[in-house]
RNA sequence: GCCGCGGUGGCGGAAUUGGUAGACGCACAGGACUCAAAAUCCUGCGAUGGCAACAUCAUGAGAGUUCGAUUCUCUCCCGCGGCACCA
């Protein structure tokens, strides 16, 4: 047999599955579907990452698993590729965002190609597609029609040199990562949509689905939903009133004072009445300035202002209290406005401290007694806040709106999408600091729906997470131009076989992605998904059935790889050197998939050398008498392969084949039977190998290609090894049957010869046996 | 500061409900093969003492529960990720 030979093989097998379409996902089959989903990629200019690598194999695994169990599985890929990145690199260079995208994604493809990673690439969707933000445009006209989408003003990044609007990750310590200018905040006009009308069912659906436990915390930490009273403070001498929300409405007695967020449209009007007007004016404006970043970055200094002149009234002790204006105080959350108890609050107290306000020491009310006592309402608020939804850029999907002198906002009618993103000659934003396309003449002035008179176009575009909030649905049915998708398809790929009709219970069977997106990207997509459920456009309640995550790949030196600390691994290289399957099994088994991990290369050389050895092994395989401990230990691994691939334990999977290889490979010959179910167990890690291996020896598609069961009688080995303790240590090991009783297995260990020695002349007060595991005897020893 | 996840040989890591700590792999050392080298194969490989048998110590530190703790509880230290004045 002539060597191993990566290159010559991987080509032909990836020939070959392209060719016969292997992972073609049927929308019409009597097997049961499995619908795996990875998080679909930016494609990024730097090329595949070795992390992208990590994540897709193992689904790759799991794909290839499920296929061989006889399950019709469906696992797309597609591009994320609206974005910062492509857009800077616009501005940077002049190149047309469309180019660089093609060159890029064309690149990636070639990539996850190389890799044997067994997407179904007859349904590759590309978010910045006409034909797909099409309806990604039109699901916004529904959030729009059902009220969700609104515009109100926020206070957004502004780079007063650059003239631009900045994302949070382009504010780097509070100045403009391009030119260093400090960033302002500026009021805004923009679209929001209301998904904190969607916060209890977010919050409570996380029962019905199967999220790692760390996402489901994330969520709801996210969301965070707090009970407690709104409660309204009359302003002494004035018709004005204050309404604070607090979680402790019992320490009410104890509040001493007012605290107002500098943005309460409250602290401006009193400011007019104030007698320190001018000193609260320029402290309003100072924290307006002041970065999120600049905030935290000042510590914990409290900083505040009285309004002089105005004190309000506790409504439970009626006496008059001072009310100030404090940026530790937000105004995005519960009304924007405090009662302060220094008593029971221990931020109140810091600045009750710095400021020698009173510290009012009370006993307790009943919370909602004194809530209604004093008028107030007992309600939950969230930390969850409505999501900003336009973005002042160009590489983003228009928002279909019209805005007309006579009728206002009009939605872009459904039959003329999609708006098409024009091109432009510059991506830079206007003058005003408005998306380049309030450049385009013929792009803003258009005519209005309704009434038919002129009117101009929105300009803001959406943010990247619209069009990943819906691309699973897409993938059902990638190519239909009348729906987002067909309700039958959505139906077979997002339903459980066995479930009955009426259940809303369902969604993409396995979701997998990083950590960093367990929040916000799935808590919109989740939002989505509901108010498409609620429009009776999607079968389930719940996008995601369950849900996974994989550790970062770092570098060497345990920092995060980025191309500006030239510390990137290219799997080009890889793949060239010691192969796909190589690259595959090495990241498998690089360590537990659910932590980050150090890239390091030296541990290579092992999985190449399994493989290799793998490839002699076919050599011995013919007639062979198969022996009672090949029997067990085929059965063993079977048993732990499987349950590891189902659990993401892929490092262990891959230790317990390598095991399996480590003892055929000490047998004269290997019977085909035993090497058909190890390619079995084996092809999903090295699929290329596998397939020719198979070949080789002889096995047709459907002799081999199919997962091995358990023969659950031979799991069990004949004897098993059990320890002596003397005291808890360790000091013999005696065989036993597995059914060994309690009596045999204590007389068999009391007649081990190193035993009798440590239990000579001491007195046995306890003997403990754990059936094929343990026996345990306590003495007190004579010797002390 | 809060939340989450981690800390085990020279290195990556393993250890079903508490039950023989160090599987598997890397690196290293010795041997076989070779004129030689590479590749491959065999053997060894936590620390200390001992020729050895063996003994003692050892899973970030310290305590606790238990016949028995890497695993459970408490206190503390360190690393990574996320959020951050959330009332």
């Amino acid at each position: 047999m002539e060597r191993y030979d990566h290159k010559a093989i991987e080509q032909k097998w990836q020939k070959i599955w392209e060719e016969s379409g292997a992972f073609r996902a049927e929308d019409e089959s009597k097997k049961a579907k499995e619908y795996l989903l990875i998080e679909f990629p930016y494609p990024s200019g730097d090329g595949l990452h070795v992390g992208h690598i990590r994540s897709w194999t193992a689904l790759d695994v799991v794909a290839r698993k499920r296929r061989a169990q006889g399950k019709n599985v469906l696992y797309p890929i597609g591009w994320d590729a609206f974005g910062l990145p492509t857009e800077n690199y616009a501005l940077k260079t002049g190149k047309d965002p469309r180019l660089v995208t093609k060159e890029n994604t064309d690149n990636f493809r070639r990539q996850i190609k190389s890799l044997g990673i067994s997407f179904d690439w007859s349904r590759e969707v590309n978010t910045t597609d006409p034909a797909y933000y099409k309806w990604t445009q039109w699901i916004f006209l529904q959030l729009y029609k059902k009220g969700l989408a609104y515009k109100a003003k926020t206070l957004i990044n502004w780079c007063p040199t650059d003239k631009i609007g900045l994302a949070n990750e382009e504010v780097i310590n509070g100045v403009c990562e391009r030119c260093g200018t400090p960033v302002e905040k500026r009021e805004k006009e923009q679209w929001m949509l209301a998904i904190t009308k969607y916060a209890q069912r977010l919050y409570d659906d996380l029962d019905t689905v199967d999220y790692i436990p760390a996402a489901k915390l994330g969520q709801r930490n996210w969301i965070g939903p707090s009970e407690g009273a709104q409660i309204k403070f009359q302003i002494a001498n004035s018709k004005s009133q204050i309404e604070v929300f607090t979680t402790r409405p019992d320490t009410l007695f104890g509040a001493t004072y007012l605290v107002l967020a500098p943005e309460h449209t409250l602290a401006q009007e009193l400011a007019e009445k104030a007698e320190n007007k001018n000193e609260i004016i320029r402290y309003i404006e100072q924290s307006r300035k002041k970065t999120e970043i600049e905030r935290t970055t000042e510590g914990k200094e409290k900083t505040g202002v009285e309004i002089k002149g105005m004190k309000a009234i506790n409504p439970a002790s009626k006496e008059e209290i001072p009310i100030w204006v404090a940026d530790y105080v937000l105004a995005g959350y519960g009304t924007g406005a405090i009662m302060a108890v220094p008593a029971h609050d221990e931020r109140d107290l810091a600045f009750a401290k710095k400021f020698n306000l009173q510290v009012k020491e009370i006993e307790l009310e009943d919370p909602k007694k004194i809530t209604e006592k004093v008028g107030g309402k007992w309600v939950t608020t969230y930390k969850l806040r409505d999501w900003v939804f336009s973005r002042q850029r160009y590489w983003g999907e228009p928002i279909p709106m019209i805005i007309c002198p006579t009728d206002g906002w009009v939605p872009v009618p459904e039959s003329d999408l999609p708006v098409l993103l024009p091109k432009v000659e510059k991506y830079q934003p206007s003058e005003a600091g408005e998306s380049p396309l309030a450049n385009i003449a013929e792009f803003v002035n258009t005519t209005c729906p309704t009434c038919g008179g002129p009117a101009k176009r929105e300009t803001d575009v959406m943010p990247n997470w619209a069009g990943s909030s819906w691309y699973y649905l897409r993938y059902c049915d990638p190519k239909n131009d009348t729906e987002f998708a067909a309700q039958d398809k959505l139906k077979y790929w997002l339903t459980p076989p066995a479930s009955p009709k009426t259940s809303s219970r369902g969604g993409v069977d396995w979701y997998n992605g990083g950590m960093e997106h367990t929040t916000l990207h799935l808590l919109y997509s989740r939002f989505w998904h509901k108010v498409l459920f609620d429009l009776g456009l999607v079968p389930t309640s719940e996008p995601y059935l369950k849900r996974t995550s994989h550790g970062l790949i770092l570098a060497e030196d345990g920092s995060k790889m980025s191309k500006s600390k030239g510390n990137v691994i290219n799997p080009d290289a890889l793949v060239e050197q010691v192969g796909a399957d190589s690259l595959r099994l090495f990241e498998m088994f690089l360590g537990p998939f659910d932590q980050p991990v150090a890239w390091n290369s030296d541990s290579i050389a092992g999985v190449r050398r399994f493989l290799e050895r793998v490839w002699i092994l076919a050599e011995k395989v013919g007639e062979a008498p198969l022996s009672k401990e090949t029997e067990t230990l085929l059965a063993q691994t079977i048993d732990k392969v499987s349950r590891d691939i189902d659990a993401l334990k892929m490092n262990t999977a891959v230790s317990s084949l390598m095991i399996f290889l480590n003892h055929l490979q000490k047998l004269e010959s290997v019977s085909k039977e035993i090497f058909k179910q190890f390619l079995g167990l084996f092809a999903p890690f090295a699929p290329h190998i596998a397939h020719e291996l198979a070949e080789r020896v002889g096995f047709t598609r459907e002799k081999w290609e199919h997962w091995p069961t358990v023969d659950e009688s031979k799991l069990v080995s004949a004897t098993v090894q059990v320890a002596v303790q003397v005291n808890g240590k360790v000091r013999s090991t005696i065989e036993l049957s597995p059914e060994a009783g309690e009596g045999e297995a204590l007389a068999a260990a009391r007649a081990d010869a190193v035993v009798t020695k440590w239990l000579a002349g001491a007195d046995v007060k306890k003997a403990v046996y754990v059936k094929g595991k343990i026996v345990n005897f306590v003495i007190t020893s004579l010797d002390v």
